[in-house]
DNA sequence: GCGACATGTCAACATGTGTTCACATTATTA
DNA sequence: TAATAATGTGAACACATGTTGACATGTCGC
């Protein structure tokens, strides 16, 4: 019963800064990244093999976590971090002085976060889809964290109020969709190709635009009776 | 010199139906979908696992694939071959009477589709995020395909007729971006919750609804010159 | 200095893996 | 039916993996 449990805390932020532990296992958590940045997907990393990029005998693996499983919520947990930021960016890039302007500024803090934090979106955008269910529903959760965020930032939008909660979940996710798309557009550009970055952002742009147009007339009256739209129609 | 490659030709539609060689070739491809059912993507299967879970030893593995990378390919294929088949059902449902029962006939149509294929589309799903490079860009390529068939048939629409071919790809992207989103969602539903799919599938709906109203409005004219149209601010 | 704890290392194990070779069985066809 | 190719089997290999235990080194508080 006397086990020391070292990773169960893994964000103490009492004393110790960084002592040599928080450095090999932030050396663990690199290496991770890194042996990612090919076409692997982390279930396919071996724990050897990550101790063998971080320069560590596989023994050390074990002072830090319990297993690969526990590496990779560490994993989400450092992106996510950086995926916060990022957000927190966007959200606050100065008061909104035309919807236009919110969206070149949203579409240009994304790009930039992906392009300075390439290996975490790369990460978070694997797992997403493909990750073990415990990484992925970590994910999914900050998702839905943002949704939720975003749809209370459009109900204050004035061409939005007095929307239907549901209504604007569709919206939110519907834009959440663009930005993760967009995201993985921009991961999956050649690196040094400024032109065809370009054209995923102008592209993204438009998407906003055309349904942030849509919205303005958006029909709020009967709920889900909008059917009624097309009668005529057999 | 006189070796054998039984695997380079998948596809003989000559003389053998499905002569032993065939059903065992089959057998393993249907062990690998069953192996992934779990939250396992495919590059986390061994070879042995799978030659266990046909029933086969793995010496026979080689008689039809020449490794697991090849397994793959054959896997995509299969898969493509179901949807294309979903595709070509959702286009030619009938004549469109009106926008809204192409809308409902399209996102029914997926919807069926993916039940009936569950392990299908998963494998897809996961594949296009994560898998390796070979098996990534052929699925890619079929999206792509498909896109650029749904642009052909946006073209035709009354509404957007004479739209530039830019925005037209911009409006066939984001609406097969809503449709893949919720081909995922849909394989998120935990099979025995009807409740839970109709809401995924009204949500779809509704923002192809939202899309297609803004289509209608769309300027057509200033091809990027939209941005004057935030001149007098918020 | 010294003790106590945290980290890191070495050696070893049982197990799973991909691949090979020679051989058995089945199907096809002459 | 007999020959031939296709397909399946068994044993064996070299190797990588996860995990363990006992031991070495560092680090920090006293």
């Amino acid at each position: 019963m006397s086990e020391r449990e070292p990773f169960e805390a893994p964000s103490r932020d009492g004393g110790g800064r960084d002592s040599r532990g928080q450095r090999t296992r932030q050396a663990l958590q690199d290496a991770a990244f890194r042996l990612m940045e090919g076409d692997k997907s982390f279930s396919a990393l071996s724990l050897r093999e990550v101790a063998r990029e971080a320069g560590v005998v596989p023994t050390a693996f074990y002072r830090h976590f319990r297993d690969m499983k526990e590496l990779g919520l560490a994993l989400v947990d450092e992106t996510m971090r950086t995926l916060r930021q990022a957000i927190r960016a966007a959200r606050s890039a100065g008061p909104v002085v035309s919807e236009e302007q919110a969206i070149r500024s949203a579409v240009e803090t994304l790009a930039r976060h992906v392009q300075a934090h390439r290996l975490h979106f790369r990460f978070i955008a694997r797992e997403l889809a493909s990750g073990r269910t415990a990484m992925r529903q970590a994910i999914r959760h900050e998702v839905d964290l943002f949704l939720r965020e975003l749809a209370l930032d459009l109900s204050r939008m004035p061409a939005l109020i007095q929307w239907s909660t549901e209504d604007l979940q569709m919206m939110a996710s519907l834009i959440v969709n663009i930005l993760i798309d967009t995201a993985e557009q921009l991961l999956d550009v050649p690196a040094r190709r400024p032109e065809a970055e370009e054209a995923v952002i102008r592209m993204a742009e438009k998407q906003l635009r055309l349904i942030m147009l849509a919205a303005t007339l958006w029909p709020q009256e009967s709920a889900a009776g909008l059917a009624a739209r097309d009668g005529k129609g057999q």
